[in-house]
This record gives structure tokens, sequence and C-alpha cells, in this order.
DNA sequence: AGGGCGCCTG
DNA sequence: CAGGCGCCCT
């Protein structure tokens, strides 16, 4: 095994820290993923909300379909009078009209608001009411994650995001920590209150401390940070977030870079060191890049302020078309200098009249259909427009628009109209999308190739809140724009660390670019698991159970993984600074599966870069069988896994997952020695190889080592407790000793456990008080003598656990 | 030599 | 629960 020595201490340090994926860290870890999804997955979700909510504001067809978002509780308030008669023409543009007229009540409700404005305030509002307490225990990622609870209709999110960075490094200075409630113009105003007194306590410190030469700021650095301050729903940046953060604190000058720059320490601990001279320089900069931000923000409200003229200018013209047109039908002459008032005010009327009619079948649309329906509804009209003209031409063409019957003119113009508005619209609705994705995917930053891949992160949010249709739409939409990056909700994960979370002990999402460069041997074996499309990231259930997991499928960081704490400031075991962790994966806190298979992989196999493929989804798979499969998955011998395709439907796994173990567990209560060939039957779901019956040998090894331990400390408790007779000694279902091994084996206490074994745990027990008695345990090896009789009492193991769904037939029961 | 086991450790 | 080590057995 050639490993290599320049690592090999943290390489251990490293591995005895995260292989240990522990099942039991599986359960529950959901919970620790509230607090380790944070800053990147907010962003994210600001960003789709964003840009979603400017579609619907656009498309505004979500009335009714999404009773609690946001948009529609501030812009449903469009109460129009309604005075219109409805003909069977006039349903027929109902759908477009509704379309453009519910944009028109949108501008309605906000005068002159931009859309931008109006995300602001339903994102204020939101804020105001339910947001808060899930803010409040953000502070750690500095970006307020926005639950997409409510769907797409969260979109508001985005803005007041951009503003309440609590990145800053100073929280305390950060000019957007203004409270939820306000508008858009409020913080506008605060903002540069706050910008003020920042520089102004910036010259004060520059003052008192005139000297401290040159402490050099990377400039990169500092924008950076302010780009992550100002621009929370870059999704770009988010998504980079975490490998910037571990990039920056890896070529940090600010610190002393530790003799391998194997510590480094989060955001705020460098924050706390930070010389003031620094935070002066810094401070600075954060305001410049500030300003900057308000002017971007400044020219995209202008712009999309223009779209929105656009927009009703197409309207108008809409509505000339076909309030003339209807109204020709209905004999209505009109005065096309009249027609904006006129079609305004049936716009109105016809806002109720499509609320009452048509909502519903407006409510299922997306923009898309919309459009298409809207196209069709012109076509049809110019269809008629087209056969009108024929039967009338040349009675027709004097007379002007509104002239009665005359309406062929009409139809002329309007088949032109409607091809126009037919672009425009589509036009105007893609700037507004492209203005809306262009805020939030920046221009990549010049950051050089990422040896670590994008943190992709959604909060647990996604997978728990977003259940709505709403959401896949949103989602679904979203996913089109090619220069955002919008992971599936349940695809990815990011991971920013959380400072002073925990034990940085614990494993760390690996997060390892596909592109990964090969600098070590570590790297570039970590970085053959890049991607991090996760198939599921619900905790397996038993029902999913033995399924399948495409072999060849590198899952960075499985789900369990996520829920761990990721960090402690205060004691990072390799021995580095308290409070420099690294959350690097280049670092030391590897997930434990990496490191596993990091273990494996530099001590000789550089497998893997040829099956490098991702499978995009895994359907039967679980993360925790992923996180299994993956150090089981380079154990064995190379030219096993090159057979391995990724999209393979094969029910054959390469590793065991963690429903193995707890099948292992299950068949311990039969076997407590299985051997190697009866592994292999009960387990012929996975693809053995040394490594994994070894990992299965091993694994009942462990049981065994958890029972005799249990077996003899209850065994020597009894006699301390002044038993005397070994009849006294038996194991029974209400017992201490059983209910702990069934703790350990039978965690649910889902599985009923045979009565043979509480007879083989009798014995044992009973083997041990003897021994114990008998002071047979002053000879080092005196259990052997224990093992060889226990080890007799094998029972057979029953049938249904051959089979790989056997959990589930077991567990229904 | 290699498989299996147990112990110790993290 | 996994790694590592030493031991035993084949």
């Amino acid at each position: 095994m050639p490993d290599h020595d320049s690592d090999s201490f943290l390489s251990r340090q490293t591995k005895r820290r995260r292989v240990d994926i522990g099942v039991k860290r599986t359960v529950g870890s959901n919970a620790s993923n509230a607090a380790a999804a944070t800053t990147t997955s907010a962003d994210i979700a600001h960003a789709k909300a964003a840009i979603f909510g400017a579609m619907n504001s656009l498309n505004s067809h979500h009335h009714g379909s999404d009773a609690n978002s946001m948009d529609c509780s501030m812009v449903q308030p469009h109460g129009h009078a309604g005075v219109v008669t409805a003909t069977n023409s006039e349903s027929k543009s109902n759908v477009l009209r509704k379309l453009l007229k519910r944009a028109n009540s949108y501008e309605d409700a906000f005068p002159g608001a931009t859309i931008i404005s109006q995300l602001i305030k339903s994102n204020m509002a939101k804020n105001g009411r339910g947001e808060r307490g899930e803010r409040g225990d953000r502070e750690d990622g500095g970006f307020p994650r926005s639950g997409l609870s409510s769907g797409g209709s969260e979109a508001p999110q985005e803005d007041a995001c951009s503003n309440s960075s609590q990145d800053s490094p100073q929280e305390c200075l950060s000019p957007f920590g203004h409270p939820p409630a306000l508008g858009a113009f409020d913080l506008e105003r605060l903002n540069d209150e706050h910008l003020r007194a920042k520089r102004a306590r910036v010259e004060n410190i520059i003052r008192g401390m005139s000297h401290s030469p040159g402490v050099v700021v990377p400039t990169r650095h500092l924008g950076e940070r302010d780009h992550e301050l100002e621009q929370c729903g870059r999704e770009r940046e988010r998504e980079m977030d975490g490998d910037r953060d571990r990039e920056m604190e890896m070529n940090c000058p600010l610190q002393p870079p530790s003799p391998r720059g194997e510590v480094c320490s989060r955001e705020n601990k460098r924050k706390q060191r930070l010389p003031q001279q620094q935070q002066q320089s810094f401070t600075q900069l954060v305001c410049q890049r500030k300003e900057q931000k308000h002017e971007e923000r400044r020219q995209l409200k202008l712009q999309l302020e223009d779209m929105q003229k656009q927009l009703r200018q197409l309207q108008e013209k809409f509505f000339q078309i076909y309030d003339s047109t209807d109204d020709s039908e209905h004999d209505l002459a009109h005065d096309p200098g009249n027609m904006s008032e006129d079609s305004a005010g049936r716009s109105d009327a016809g806002g109720d009249d499509r609320t009452d009619r048509s909502d519903n079948e407006m409510s299922d649309l997306d923009p898309g259909h919309f459009l298409d329906r809207a196209r069709a509804l012109l076509q049809e009209q110019a269809l008629l427009a087209e056969g009108d003209k024929l039967r009338r031409e040349g009675l027709v063409w004097g007379k002007g628009p509104g002239q009665g019957p005359s309406s062929s003119m009409h139809h002329a113009e309007g088949k032109l109209l409607a091809e126009t508005l037919k672009q425009e619209l589509n036009s105007a609705m893609n700037q507004v999308v492209d203005t809306v994705v262009k805020v939030f995917a920046k221009p990549p930053r010049p950051t050089p190739p990422q040896v670590f891949p994008p943190l992709p992160m959604l909060p647990e949010r996604f997978g728990v809140n977003v259940k709505g249709p709403n959401f896949h739409t949103a989602n679904q939409r979203l996913q089109c724009f090619g220069d955002v990056i919008i992971p599936n909700p349940l695809d990815s994960f990011g991971s920013i660390p959380v400072p002073g979370a925990n034990d940085q002990t614990e494993a760390l999402p690996l997060v390892v670019r596909k592109t990964q460069t090969e600098h070590h041997h570590q790297s570039s074996a970590v970085g053959a698991h890049g991607g991090h499309h996760h198939p599921s990231l619900h905790p397996s259930s038993l029902s999913t159970s033995m399924g399948f997991s495409p072999p060849s499928f590198r899952h960075p960081f499985p789900l369990p993984l996520m829920g761990y704490p990721f960090q402690s400031p205060l004691g990072p075991p390799s021995g580095g600074y308290p409070g420099k962790d690294c959350s690097s994966p280049d670092s030391m806190d590897l997930s434990r599966e990496t490191t596993s298979l990091r273990t494996k992989m530099s001590s000789g196999h550089h497998v893997g870069h040829h099956h490098r493929s991702f499978s995009p989804t895994n359907p039967g798979s679980t993360a925790e069988g992923l996180s299994l499969s993956l150090i089981k998955s380079e154990c064995g011998d190379m030219s096993d896994m090159n057979d391995i395709s990724p999209y393979s439907g094969s029910t054959i796994q390469e590793g065991l997952s963690p429903n193995h173990l707890k099948k292992a567990k299950l068949m311990f209560f039969y076997a407590r020695y299985p051997s190697s060939n009866m592994l292999k039957i009960f387990f012929s779901d996975v693809k053995f190889n040394r490594c994994i019956t070894s990992q299965l040998i091993k694994w009942f090894s462990n049981f065994r080592e958890f029972y005799y331990i249990q077996m003899e400390k209850f065994a020597r408790q009894a006699i301390n407790d002044g038993v005397t007779g070994v009849e006294e000694m038996s194991v029974s279902r209400d017992c201490e000793l059983y209910r702990a091994l069934n703790m350990h084996y039978n965690k649910a206490n889902d599985f009923e456990v045979p009565e043979l074994f509480l007879e083989v745990a009798t014995i044992t027990l009973r083997e041990f008080f003897n021994a114990i008695v008998a002071g047979k345990d002053v000879d080092p090896s005196w259990k052997k003598a224990i093992y060889k009789v226990i080890c007799k009492l094998d029972s057979e193991v029953p049938e249904v656990f051959k089979s790989p769904n056997c959990l589930q037939e077991l567990l229904h029961e």
C-alpha cells in the first residue's frame, strides 16, 4: 500500500473522522440539515423565487391557484367594477385579455411600480409576517434562506435577500440589516444612511490607527466578499460561495497560513482576526461595492420600467384591436382617441368577468400555455378576419375602425397587429426574464477554474415545503435559463459550513467538481466523485431500501452527511487553530466516505476517471445507500468496477447500504458468525468483492463485539448485585440487557426478535457469568471459550432474508 | 499468503 | 461503525 507520507497523518486523521458514516447519523440528520443548508440554498431560492415572481407578474396567471402566494395577496385586491357585456366572441379572447389586463391590474395595484418594486413590497410584507422566525436562525451563513414554501411565489425574497446580507464582515455595520417590513424606498434610504454611517466610522478608525503598514487586502477577496454581501440573489455566486470561501480561506493573506494551509478559519473567525485596518479598507470596499450595486439596481429598475411601458403599450394596442372588434360586432362605434380609456374601463369590467368565468381555467396555465393560447386565439381571429375580408372586400375598405359591420378592416389590421403583438409580447417577456435572470446570474466571477464545484444548495425546505404545483412549474421554468443553474429541488445540497455549529470532525459534504484538477492524489481521488445529484434527499425508507443504486454513481455527499455538524471552532481534531477550520473539500474535512475512498484510491488504484458519469437521477437508491455504496464501490477490484454501467438497471449494488446494515443487524439475531458464503447468499443484491465481504464480516464482528460487551457488562453487574445462581441469569424481553441489544440491532423495534436469540443471549450471559464467577476472566483470552460456545449456537437465518427486499417484507409484518 | 477473527482506537 | 493491528488457521 503505497501511502503518501506527506499527508499520511492528516489522511489518517481525516479518515478517522470522516469514514465514520454511521447509520445512526443518518437518522435525524435532517434536523441539522436545516442548519447546514444555508447560504447557497437561500440564494438560489431567492433567485428562483424572484424570477418566478417576475414571470408571474407578467403573466399573472396564478391567481387563485395559489391562495397563499404573496403575489396573490398583494395583487389580488383589484376589484373592478364590472360593466361588461360578455359575448361569445369576447370570451374567445378572454385568455389573452386576461393575460394582458391582469398585468395591467398589477400596475393598477401598484401605480408606477416596477416589477422589482412590487417584488420588494411583497417581499417586505411577507417578511414582516411569516418569515421572521425562519430567518432568525440563519445568521450563520449570512443569507436569509427563503423558504420556497409557496412555490415560486416567494419571488420577492430576492430583493430583501440582496439587501439583508448578513455575510458582511461586520454584521453590525450591515446597511441592510433592516427590519423586514420596509418598503423599497425605505430600503434605499436606510442603505444610504448606513453607508454614510459606515464611512464615518471607517474614517474614524483610520484616523485612530494611522499606521500599520501595508496590510494588503486582496481586492479579489474583498470584491468577492462584497459580492457575496450584495448579490444574494445570484445563482452563480451562491453556488460558488462555498468554494470561494474555502478558496479565500486557503489563500487568504489575512491570516498566517498554516504550514500546510490545512487550517482555515471560517469567516466569522477570520473576521474577528482582521486587523482593524483591514476592516477599514474592507469596509470601504464594501461600501463602494454597495454603491455599485445600488446603481445596478437602479438601472435594472429603469429597464424594467421601460419594459413595463412597452407592455402597457402592447396592452393598449391589444385592447384597441379587440375592443374595437368586439364593439364593432356589437355595433358600437369607437373613437380611436377614446380607445385607451374605453379599453381601460372594459379591462376592469373584463377583470371581474374573467374572474367569474375563467379563473379556474386560467389558473393552471403557465406563461407558455398562455402564449400558446393567445396565439391560437389570434390566429382564429385572423382566420375570421380573412374570411370576412374575402366576403366583404371592396365594401368595407373605406370604413374606419369601429364603423359597425365593417370589421374586416379591423381584422386585417388585427392580423398584423396580432402578429406584432405576439412578437412583442414574446420579446417583452423574454426581456423581462432575461433581465431578471441577468441580475441573478451575474457574469461568473473571474475566479480560476474551480477546484471545487459550486455548492448548489437548496434548503431542505425544497424537499419539504415545496409541494404545490406551483413549485414544479416554477422549477421547470427556471431550469430553462441556461445561465442560471437551478438545481432540482432535490438535486443538490450545498454546504456552507456553519461556523461554530458543532464538531468539525464530522463529515463535510464532499463537493468536488467533475473537472477536478489533480494536484495530488487526494484531490484527484476526491474529484473522482464529483458531481452532486441527489437521487433523493429523503432518508431512505425501507421500501426503497434494497433498491438499485447505479453502480457508478458517485455521490459526493450523501444526504446523511449533510446533516452533520460541519464545524467546530472549538476543536478541530487535527490540531489546527481552534476556530480555523476548513470546510474545503480539499482540506481534511472530507466526508468520511470520501476519505475512505481516497484511502483506497490513493493507495494504488487510481480508478476512476472513466466512470465519472453522474446519474442525474437515481430512482431507487437512497442517500444513505449511496453513502455506503460509495465507500464500498471503491473497495473492490477495479476490474469489478469497470463493467458497471452508470445507468445499469441492475439491482446488484456495488456497495452496501444502510439498509444492508440494518438487514445484517437483524440477521445477527439468528447468526452471530455467518460465513462468507452465507453472507453472499443473503446479500445477493450486492456485488461481492473482497472488500464487500470483509465489510460484512467486519459488521458482524462489530455486532459481536457489542454483544459480548453487553453480556459481560450485565454478567458482572449481576454478580455485583449479588446474584449467585446461574439460573437467575436469563435474558427476557423486558430486561435491560435485552433492551440494550434490541436498541442496537433493532433500533426501530420494528422487528420481532426471535425467541432463539433470547435463548442464545441467555446462554451467553450465563457463560460470562460462570466464567467471571470462576475467575476465568484473569486469563487474557478467557472469552475465547465463550466465543467458541456461542459460535455454535447460530441458527438458520430465515429465507426471507435472502430477498433483497426482505426488510420491507419483514417489517411490514 | 490470505482469510478470518478479536481487540483497540477514533 | 471503520481502520489498523496482531493473531490464528489453512
